[in-house]
DNA sequence: CTTATTTATGTAATCGAATACATCAATAAT
DNA sequence: ATTATTGATGTATTCGATTACATAAATAAG
């Protein structure tokens, strides 16, 4: 209850007959101090338990790191992001810095203000999902001199250079489409993502290279615009269940569109693969124990994390350094779903 | 690339031919200031993109709000766990502040550490997910004054008056187990998860009652000590695979550990529920696309976060309101891993 | 027409640390 | 012995806003 103010460098200073220079001199470990007062200093400071406040450093030392970085991404209930994030913790807590996770859930106006909070807030830097709808704030922040990482996705419009850390989703989905040609499968529906994100266009360019490398046709019946959630993934798939004559496959674009799409088929009692195949973008750790276990493209979302963690502490210690993008390669991870020649378990 | 140092209100007020007090007094839209006044210095800090030192308010205002509220997770990839961060996120956000999320990983020393941040930066509140290890600092930081709200667990020792938000633990397992014990089990094996947390002690007791409620033995070669991970619930499920007399039943309690044995079940090709039935706690939105849908004690994460940010929030604008614990209550889902006597659907 | 009151604004202290500069003592160099 | 150098510490300013207090002008009350 006792709303005890905090200690402060002048009682410190008070305590151990020194003056407030001294003490900060004491937490920065300055050279020029006499052993005898130091051990003083430590001492006071450990009776008071004193710490240093963090706020008036971040005021004074106009550059002085916050040791917190922030991390805005899309959606923190899906399990992608989170692996992104958990890595970003991982790499941040080892470099003893907090995160301050926002989540923008694709919103212009969220995405926003928290940009505009972290900022405010004086981070070390920003590791970011971009949406597609506030570049121009964006590239203002960069230019502003924040260290600034992308991750998972950049902007189409190619005009600043920022570090950034994606996946190659094109080769991931010309992987995936490659391995339902060779099974046989002409007709591949596709439910696409969120619009004007680069995971999407990416990922639909694959799913066209590979039917041109196969001279398949590309046939916009078989496309479904959705939007990365659940319920657009199991939209999409009434809609595929519908057409006159049906897909023998699904391709979906990303794990929660591939959650939903399952779950409309195995509600109507529809069989994976026999009746119709499904590979998902994205693994998650309970692919296995889908029924059935999920074909998927596993992007390896931790290391997105960790990869981008590490080059914003890079950016942050050295402003100028060259902004580097780092590709990440996505795997076909082969399970039941998409039926086949092979029947490896794992 | 130019380092622009940002505007301060001495810039703003010198373009607009004021003081800086008046600039602050526009800002915090005080009753006394000229209509005239007040449109120059707003166009003056438009002009030239002037945004409050969200630092420099907090250093001054000893109790002002940092819009910020800590939060402290002990998972942040589980999904229990990211849907709580959503709910607070959510809360947060309509009251127009950012989130500091943390991932104590169940560690001692990374909660510490976690704790001592948030406090430094002068959060204006704490949403935490206690782990049985900080207890003193965490009771010195309530008594320091800062505003903490407990969610998902508390601690055993009851001599602190925190704020709560929790889910009726044991009434959940004891519906579990009820339920299994009506279909006929009389062998239910009980994954435990890690040691010392409020929610393990108390799932278990519910475990226990049921057993007694309905005149079962326990027995100890039934329970099984696990640590609330999926490897750990895949290595509880091996052994007790290996029982010379098998439960005919699984118990898991909680969703990591219910995956870890779903697959290990799968992969060795046992037949769910027909050869063992399982219930989880914790219900996971792709549960139904599980082999077999799973049957599982639904605990209501985004509601649990909801509340706690909204109890914090109350405790913030309101020190001294009394503490309230939160219970909010379970509900059993009924799929196919358990088996039964109704082939209920969803 | 004074005096009291209100309105609008400026001045200066403050929050808690960091740091450039000053000081003084002790030691080293000349 | 005198000056230069180094070491240890203190003094005072600064970071960017808020705010108690002061002041000046305008209005109301007497």
């Amino acid at each position: 209850m006792k709303n005890s103010n905090n200690p402060t460098a002048k009682d410190v200073a008070k305590m151990a007959n020194v003056s407030t220079a001294t003490v900060s001199r004491v937490f920065n470990r300055s050279p020029k101090v006499n052993e005898d007062t130091l051990k003083r200093v430590l001492k006071a400071a450990e009776e008071l338990n004193y710490r240093p406040s963090r706020v008036a450093q971040r005021l004074r030392g106009k550059r002085k790191n916050s040791m917190i970085i922030g991390l805005i991404i899309t959606d923190m209930e899906n399990p992608f992001f989170s692996e992104i994030a958990r890595g970003v913790e991982e790499i941040a807590y080892k470099n003893k810095n907090a995160v301050m996770v926002c989540n923008s859930n694709e919103d212009k106006e969220k995405e926003k203000f928290y940009l505009e909070t972290v900022v405010d807030e004086q981070v070390s830097g920003v590791i970011l999902v971009p949406t597609p709808y506030n570049f121009k704030l964006v590239k203002k922040i960069i230019n502003n001199g924040c260290p600034v990482v992308f991750v998972d996705r950049k902007f189409s419009n190619n005009d600043i250079r920022v570090d950034s850390v994606t996946v190659n989703n094109k080769s991931g989905s010309f992987r995936a489409i490659e391995r339902l040609i060779k099974l046989g499968h002409r007709r591949i529906a596709v439910i696409k993502g969120l619009k004007k994100l680069s995971t999407t266009e990416e990922r639909f360019e694959g799913y066209k290279e590979a039917l041109e490398a196969y001279g398949l046709p590309l046939e916009d019946e078989l496309i479904f615009p959705s939007d990365s959630k659940e319920e657009g993934g199991r939209q999409s798939t009434k809609e595929l269940l519908s057409l006159k004559q049906r897909p023998t496959a699904i391709f979906s674009t990303n794990n929660l569109m591939t959650l939903g799409c399952l779950e409309e088929l195995n509600s109507r009692g529809i069989k994976i693969p026999e009746d119709i195949a499904l590979i998902g973008f994205d693994d998650m750790p309970w692919s296995t124990s889908l029924n059935p276990p999920l074909t998927a493209v596993r992007q390896p979302g931790y290391e997105l994390g960790i990869s981008a963690a590490d080059l914003l502490l890079k950016r942050i210690s050295n402003p100028t350094r060259n902004a580097s993008d780092i590709v990440l390669n996505p795997e076909l991870i082969v399970r039941k779903s998409c039926g086949g020649y092979s029947k490896r378990k794992k």
